[in-house]
DNA sequence: CGGGAGCGCGCG
DNA sequence: AAAGCGCGCGCTCCCG
């Protein structure tokens, strides 16, 4: 039995959180290197980019405008309220959602709902896209160069509740990666000539944490034998009978063999059966397993997989795939009780490497405070050993970098993104360096399933991956 | 005119 | 009513 004072609370019984100071102190040697270096980006690319954006913004406006009968600014959730539900009278397929000023939300994601309506909805999508984009990173960008053309972030690695990192000013762990466009921003950025741009990140980590986390036996079996797990979901979810189980399983298989490059012989009906079960089935499957990773209710993913192009299901059909999930893996389900339960009674939580997370909400009285208290409690500890993982290997990494400098090859360590490692290389070790880098991020923590990493190599940002 | 709340949205 | 975790940042709108 332990007992320490953190954040000024006395806690007895948690896990030792030296590690943690540890593995916080053993990466600073990579994010100095990472403040030392910056980003070499492509000032001339940069420039077009920003006349092609500045011309079809004009260009939407306009015919916004005519549209409407009025100047509409898309970046005004009062204007465009007025325009599409008051005037327009258009309405959500799954209802409004509500701000918390209590008007009807104009959020993307009900704008993208309501597409199909009125012209006026796709255009109003697409300025804010694009105006996004041009504010917040082809205009703002190209200002704050230094002298050599690269761009510097700042990284605060204490300032979150989970370990990870966040950058600022300017915050170079968002820039886009989505959408056409957004990896035109990405390609302006680049590898100094002579240099490649090499990136590796840890595959579905999250969700290899949770059956690490949670020891579940479905989840570990399924990650060994490298099957889909969405695929897994979505058959018991939808509770379909055995031979359909099998069927689709098996075509999740040849799916998957497919896209590792060989050669795989389709039937006509396996195809369109595939299609269809890909949309209907196991994408409502997947939303809902990334989405129990945060604590997401039937309500939630309800919205989720109308966004992302699937059904329209009903409440009780959500709340199905949600308990059809636990189901095909009850070990996460007691994982997550065994969180909430320590929020509640203890008012914290931990991750695999003891770094604590004080959720003292979680003991309100008031049910909308306690739950948000639990969500976090159930997302933090994967999360957490998550960015723990990430940071083993940074302090692993480095010295992978200084046996490379010492063969006086160019390493310079650019970016962390969360689950991803970023380096500009001398081109002539840069797959070789991605390979080294890769066996680290695998080899530095070992987990009950056997996770993977995988490396890319490219000239520019946005070619890579 | 600066500050800040509210909203929205880029990334993992 | 509430609504999915972790961030940083731009714009609108309102206030002093």
């Amino acid at each position: 039995m332990r007992t320490t004072l953190y954040g000024g609370v006395r806690i007895v019984d948690h896990p030792d959180p030296g590690n943690v100071y540890k593995l916080d102190l053993q990466c600073l040697p990579m994010i100095y290197e990472f403040h030392r270096h910056g980003l070499l980006a492509d000032r001339e690319r940069f420039a077009q980019l920003e006349v092609v954006l500045n011309a079809e913004i004009l260009d939407l406006n306009e015919r916004l405008a005519i549209e409407a009968g009025w100047e509409v600014n898309a970046a005004s959730s009062d204007d465009v309220r007025r325009l599409l539900i008051r005037e327009l009278g258009l309405s959500a397929p799954l209802g409004f959602q509500m701000t918390r000023s209590g008007q009807i939300s104009m959020d993307s994601e009900l704008l993208r709902s309501m597409r199909g309506q009125h012209p006026a909805v796709d255009m109003i999508l697409r300025i804010r896209e694009l105006r996004k984009l041009l504010n917040t990173y082809v205009a703002k960008l190209p200002q704050m160069l230094n002298a050599e053309g690269r761009l510097r972030t700042t990284f605060r690695h204490t300032s979150t509740e989970t370990g990870r990192l966040s950058s600022e000013n300017p915050n170079l762990q968002n820039i886009p990666a989505r959408t056409k466009t957004g990896i035109e921003i990405r390609n302006c950025f680049r590898a100094a000539p002579g240099n490649l741009l090499v990136s590796c990140d840890l595959s579905q980590i999250e969700m290899v944490l949770a059956g690490h986390l949670s020891g579940d036996e479905n989840m570990l079996r399924a990650f060994r034998d490298g099957s889909d797990i969405h695929t897994l979901t979505a058959v018991t979810a939808f509770c379909l009978p055995d031979s359909e189980r099998r069927y689709y399983i098996r075509l999740s298989d040849m799916a998957r063999r497919e896209e590792n490059g060989e050669a795989v012989v389709w039937t006509e009906d396996e195809r369109r059966d595939w299609k269809q079960f890909k949309q209907q089935k196991r994408l409502p499957a997947k939303t809902v397993g990334f989405g129990i990773l945060y604590g997401q209710t039937a309500s939630g993913a309800q919205w989720n997989i109308v966004d992302q192009g699937g059904p329209v299901l009903s409440i009780e059909a959500c709340e199905g795939i949600i308990s059809g999930f636990f189901d095909a893996y009850p070990g996460i389900r007691n994982w997550m009780r065994e969180q909430e339960s320590r929020a509640r009674t203890r008012g914290m939580v931990w991750d695999m490497f003891g770094r604590v997370r004080m959720l003292p909400a979680a003991m309100s009285e008031i049910p909308r405070i306690a739950r948000k208290a639990v969500r976090e409690a159930g997302n933090m500890p994967i999360q957490s050993s998550a960015q723990g993982i990430i940071k083993l290997a940074m302090a692993e990494a480095m010295e992978l970098v200084k046996r490379y400098r010492r063969q006086n090859h160019v390493v310079m360590p650019l970016l962390q993104i969360h689950d991803e490692l970023v380096f500009e290389v001398s081109e002539d070790c840069a797959e070789c360096f991605a390979a080294d880098l890769r066996d680290i991020m695998i080899g530095c923590v070992d987990l009950k399933v056997p996770h993977s990493a995988s490396y890319s190599v490219a000239e520019r940002w946005g070619e890579l991956k």
